[in-house]
RNA sequence: GGUCCAGUAGCUCAGGGGAUAGAGCAACAGCCUUCUAAGCUGUGGGUCGCAGGUUCGAUUCCUGCCUGGAUCACCA
């Protein structure tokens, strides 16, 4: 039992004890947090919500507890009340021993499953193959990944699934323009990477497509009715026409594009350290669904309009009518998803389904929860839309259209030139080899990005500021890869000294404010997986990260490690070097983060 | 108009019923013959959108309002 649960439990004996209290409802009561940094102590316990137990003053029953705690809780060392809040202070040999325990087992943190052993299905990334992957989808992928990592660290077994979206209007969008003006040129024959090339022309598309419209409307026509008789649109429907009813040309047309789009994703992906399990293409799911519309249909939970139309009627729930099958008898985005959710549960049994999707699907999501409902899975409840912010840019909303994104192949080649130069001008990687020094700037690189993106919390939108996001100071990936190579650099330079690292075998040592800082940090590690998990944040473990390097470049400055003459202190610090190190490799590791051991 | 989300320092973001609200960037001033200066230290910068309510205590929870965003397609 952690030392938190061990003090809450003591203080409801406490309660019991000294104020005859037997109500359960008193463990909700009890407040044990860390203590502030400013304030001496190690946790810290609120009295004012124990006043109605205790009937005295704040002072009093704090005190009463406090000696309490002391008298039952051996790890408790001393006791203080301040201003209605009992200070707790650990005797050091808590510190001493839990340094140890990580130190004997160095796979301590990721060998000690904490979660629920559940098997969860998470679909990201799901690009459309119309255009290359920019800045909002490395975010989708990088939240999916960590959030697979972070899942599965905790014990559950993860599927990683990928629905590509390979068919549908807009990629017969690029496909016409490509027609018209490609002069069947390729990714190899123009030196072009494939999805950049189909997203030239989803681009192109547009442009001719404005122009149109733009003369429709000059001679008369309503914007409206322009955007609907525009010849390219009207050509871009009758491919789509095509390719539903298997046209040789067209198909081959778009398995031709898509293949140059799926090798240019593939770089994009290994360059991200991406990977699924599964992938899947919309092609080959949209039809799923209909027959559950239909069989919903006849069991009366959806009805026909006049015009064959099928409609779920959910102003009930108190959202609005929703279409499920068009009056053709086609399936719309509903419909497919309905399908590919009863289509996942039933081939994979997943105790979970979890959407990686952007904030604007929210209505969809919320949607199709309830027709799921509706149709009566119980599995219902366990489909959860992890909704996450868009990136803006100062200039406001991302359009692939008007070409107004932030490439992902652009930025990570950025990122890459930046660490470059960096690393240059620091000359610390002169010494190594080329393959080792590109291998750590990229890894460089990529960590800045990820962490960049990943620092913020999910749910919220963020905005991406080409000048100053590209920054490798302060509270940023580099940083944290630093200080861990710093840890290895130190770590190095004691073996070649042979300096005895491993068990402390003394049970007191006077620590100081930044070591006992940093073993309390260390010791909160797992909760903040944990909480992270349940939050479905990996924010949380990258300022969890930064935190802690923080904090141990702090101690870095003031102590000395290999330097310390006393020898127990030496390997208390080299320990607790080794420990800050498995941790930021672990935590970084969540977030899909590497750390180089020299940079 | 309905629904959902957000509003914290000049900017980008943490935090969150509890003690004096934090970082980074930007600005300025310091620290490398000593374990990696991608580091460390200091200075300035805040009515936590506004108004009520609940509470011993609200920036945090509730209600209303203001502002911004998303969404409410026979697009996906």
């Amino acid at each position: 039992m952690n030392i938190e649960a061990k003090i809450r439990n003591i203080i409801l004996q406490a309660l019991r004890e000294l104020y005859h209290c037997n109500d359960a409802l008193s463990e909700s009561l009890i407040q044990v947090e860390m203590t502030r940094p400013d304030i001496e102590g190690d946790y810290t316990v609120v009295v004012f919500p124990l006043l109605r137990f205790s009937r005295k003053s704040p002072a009093d029953t704090g005190d009463e507890l406090g000696r309490y705690l002391k008298n039952n809780v051996p790890e408790i060392l001393s006791y203080q009340v301040i201003k209605g809040f009992v200070n707790l202070r650990l005797d050091n040999f808590y510190w001493i021993s839990f340094l140890n325990e990580i130190t004997e087992n160095k796979d301590f943190w990721m060998t000690n499953p904490i979660g629920k052993q559940d098997t969860i299905m998470i679909e990201f990334s799901s690009p459309n193959t119309n255009k290359p992957l920019h800045l909002g989808h490395i975010r989708n992928n990088l939240i999916g990944n960590s959030l697979s990592l972070i899942l599965k660290s905790i014990g559950n077994t993860v599927i990683k699934s990928n629905l590509v979206n390979d068919r549908g209007i807009h990629i017969c969008k690029s496909m016409l323009a490509y027609i018209r003006f490609g002069h069947g040129e390729t990714p190899e024959s123009i030196g072009r990477k494939g999805d950049h090339l189909v997203g030239d022309y989803y681009v192109k598309f547009d442009q001719e497509y404005k122009k149109e419209v733009n003369d429709l409307t000059r001679l008369g026509m309503s914007e409206e009715e322009a955007a609907n008789k525009a010849p390219l649109m009207q050509e871009a429907r009758e491919m789509l026409r095509l390719w539903e009813s298997n046209d040789p040309d067209t198909r081959k047309l778009w398995q031709q594009m898509n293949g140059w789009v799926y090798k240019g994703f593939a770089e994009t992906y290994d360059r991200l350290g991406i990977s699924f399990d599964i992938t899947d293409y919309e092609s080959e799911t949209y039809h799923l669904g209909k027959q559950l519309v239909i069989a919903g249909l006849s069991d009366g939970l959806f009805s026909r309009d006049t015009d064959g139309s099928v409609w779920v009627d959910l102003t009930g729930e108190g959202l609005d009518k929703k279409i499920l099958l068009r009056s053709d008898g086609t399936s719309v985005y509903i419909t497919q998803d309905i399908g590919t959710a009863n289509y996942r549960f039933n081939n994979h049994k997943p105790d979970k389904l979890i959407y990686v999707v952007g904030n604007e699907q929210n209505y969809h999501f919320q949607v199709l929860a309830l027709i799921m409902k509706k149709l009566g899975y119980d599995w219902a409840d366990q489909l959860y839309h992890l909704s996450y912010g868009m990136v803006e840019l100062p200039s406001g909303r991302m359009k692939s259209r008007e070409g107004t994104v932030v490439d992902a192949d652009d930025i990570i080649d950025e990122m890459i030139d930046t660490a470059a130069k960096i690393s240059a001008e620091l000359g610390k990687l002169n010494e190594l080899n080329e393959d080792d020094k590109t291998r750590i700037i990229k890894t460089i690189a990529l960590g800045a990005l990820k962490y960049f993106i990943l620092k913020v919390d999910p749910k919220k939108n963020m905005t991406f500021i080409p000048e100053e996001s590209i920054d490798f100071n302060g509270n940023t990936g580099p940083f944290i890869q630093y200080t861990f190579a710093r840890i290895c650099s130190v770590l190095r330079k004691a073996e070649d000294l042979n300096i005895i690292t491993g068990h402390i075998s003394v049970q007191q040592l006077p620590l100081n404010k930044r070591e006992t800082g940093l073993i309390k940090l260390a010791h909160s590690f797992r909760s903040v997986v944990s909480d992270s998990a349940s939050d479905m944040n990996p924010a949380l473990i990258a300022n969890f990260c930064y935190e802690l390097a923080r904090e141990y470049n702090q101690f870095y400055h003031d102590y000395p490690v290999i330097k310390e003459e006393n020898e127990d202190y030496r390997k208390f610090r080299l320990n607790l070097s080794a420990a800050v190190a498995s941790i930021l490799r672990s935590g970084m590791g969540l977030l899909g983060i590497e750390m180089p051991e020299k940079m």
